[in-house]
DNA sequence: CGCAGTGTATTATGGCACTGATGCACCTGA
DNA sequence: TCAGGTGCATCAGTGCCATAATACACTGCG
């Protein structure tokens, strides 16, 4: 047993990205502090230190330390080509494959949407 | 940094299902033995073990002790349903909610097929 | 029977990802 | 100046994963 559940710190990242994407963290704002963010998701500040880091390695965050961290000036768009390419050229050819496998019609699902 | 790599009992979980669904282990052959497989992916015995057990308890495959593992009959079909409504119901809809955040047009992609 | 091949159970060990608690360095505003 | 809010570094604990070394129960075959 031993569900594998994707790790939080993941979750959190990918729940950001998709805060920034969205324009609900808009550029030059500054983020949710880690430990406010921590306490309104249930999860322990380092756990949202380890989320955020990676976006300052990228680039789309910056850090004033004692101060907060902010969005920088066309990160969402930068965020949503990095991961619109990752996700055609890494996820989609899988998801496709698979798709063939388990005999489904691709058609038929976006119609339902 | 970290990188999640999905754990080798899983991997080879996946790869086993597929070769059932692709029809490679025809149904009421007999899979790889747990040491000829780890010998021949570069894996332990008892990681692949672990991997085939997952399919035992499903009632994929029948174990003859002393013998080998043989692929019940139906179980591709039983396999590619079971996960077909796993991708449906829990993986699509996060994909299509994704393609819609990063602007990417379903039907675009169909069409590279 | 005896041998070689199956899967399985047991125990132990090392590694590492994830989470956590605490304390420190830094900045702002009153 | 100093109090409160930042991010960050350090140390520690927990649990899963993978591997290893044996040993066992079972079967098919010569």
């Amino acid at each position: 047993m031993t569900q594998q559940s994707r790790p939080v710190y993941l979750k959190l990242r990918d729940q950001i990205a998709a805060s920034i994407i969205e324009g609900e963290y808009e550029e030059g704002a500054m983020l949710p502090s880690v430990r406010a963010f921590a306490a309104e998701q249930g999860a322990n500040p380092l756990t949202v230190a380890k989320a955020y880091q990676q976006f300052q390695t990228d680039g789309l965050v910056e850090v004033q330390r004692g101060v907060g961290m902010y969005v920088v000036d066309g990160a969402a768009a930068k965020l949503r080509r990095s991961e619109r390419d990752q996700f055609i050229s890494e996820e989609w050819p899988e998801i496709q494959s698979r798709m063939k496998r388990l005999g489904i019609n691709p058609a038929d699902l976006l119609e339902s949407a």
